[in-house]
DNA sequence: GACTTTAGTCACAAAAAGTGACTAATTCGC
DNA sequence: GCGAATTAGTCACTTTTTGTGACTAAAGTC
């Protein structure tokens, strides 16, 4: 098994493509190579002089037709044993596309991040380390903005959060903090959803600020 | 050049083993393999079987004489071309050890972390992301006790953050910060450190405590 | 036109962080 | 022995940030 192919590479770059479908995360899922009864995360073997970033992009481009609007590397996986490409070790990397504008290649099907089917152990290892890195960077990293379209209501944007926290978020205080990082700007267009008062859309458009002069912050997670 | 050796695996694990020393951070170097005029950050090509985080472990042993006490994997490197070992990738680990404890295998010397020798590109970037990993995790890892010895006083620590984060810290407002986490616990030892009063002795020793229930934060560096 | 629904803002209360000044316990110089 | 210097440890007040309920605005529904 482990010799069937000439091994010009042992490791693979793994993806962990991740949309915000409805109220909840997605994962993009494909059959695997192996064994077309299960479902893997897409993952390729880099060619040769290619970087793992550019790796990874590539990957991302061939299962969405596009380029997330935000990549990261997750990190190397090599504990557990199985991995649908039989490699000794597999690179992860996590992608956030919207959901609006992303249109899976065919065989690529979107998951629920809660229904997701059994993987090899070690592809289920970096799906819970996307998930982390995700509410890690949330505020570090324009995770948010990414998964939503380029324009959008600030209760939209607060959803989102609420959706990525887990947890309901006061809306003035949102909107103060969102204000206070000058991370938005106003367009003149409004949307009217229905009832109620029609919403301002806003732009991601970060602006210079002066740098968080905070002092020491012990945040250990309680263990 | 690249196929000198037969290669069981074209993957490496790198090891970035920090310490502080006197004022300032320090990494350890070793001569290269290849070049014994160039130094090089510990690497190893991880034995069949043996998981990454195993591998690093125990390189991080052959180097030091003992397991770090915090040692977490930073990420896989493969955009720069040229590496000691030669290999397509490397998975590189940051590892804190306390200064007054550590003594490195022969071969092994510590670098002020500002005059560090010319290295690969990859192990620079490596030293680099260290480095920013440990400004990260600052406040979600116990990064600063690990630097310490076991007991020390509520000084050094202070000066133990001082010099992780770059900047001077107001006495009685780290206190309370630290007071707040129930991170250390007091011992009933003293130290007279020439002149002026005794200090206490504290050990780490974290506490539950409720989760902080902080709302959003929008700490996006600046663009 | 009254009622409901969603957007957007305000003002006050509560909590957290910044800061200078104080007391305590030691060594040093004389 | 005693005052000055030095480092530890704490307090109390100010300023800033965050939590929160209640308000006004603009639409649809009946």
């Amino acid at each position: 098994m482990r010799d069937r192919y000439a091994r010009t590479a042992s490791y693979s770059v793994d993806l962990v493509l991740v949309t915000a479908m409805g109220n909840e995360l997605a994962v993009l899922l494909t059959r695997s190579a192996g064994d077309r009864e299960r479902w893997a995360l897409p993952w390729r073997i880099p060619q040769a002089g290619e970087t793992l970033d550019g790796g990874a992009s590539r990957g991302a481009h061939e299962a969405l037709g596009e380029t997330p609007s935000w990549i990261e590397q997750i990190g190397a996986f090599g504990d557990a044993k199985r991995h649908p490409g039989d490699v000794d070790i597999s690179v992860a990397y996590v992608g956030l596309v919207p959901h609006e504008t992303a249109s899976p290649r065919a065989g690529y099907t979107w998951f629920q991040i809660t229904e997701v089917p059994p993987l090899s152990p070690r592809q289920r290892a970096m799906v819970e380390a996307a998930t982390n890195t995700i509410q890690a960077r949330l505020d570090q990293a324009p995770i948010a903005f990414r998964l939503l379209p380029a324009t959008f209501t600030l209760s939209e944007l607060q959803q989102m959060y609420e959706l990525l926290l887990g947890k309901r978020l006061h809306k003035a205080s949102f909107r103060r903090a969102l204000q206070a990082a000058w991370l938005v700007e106003a367009t003149d267009e409004w949307r009217s959803e229905g009832r109620g008062r029609p919403a301002q859309l806003f732009r991601y458009l970060p602006k210079k600020r002066r740098k968080a002069q905070r002092g020491v912050r012990f945040d250990l997670l309680d263990s």
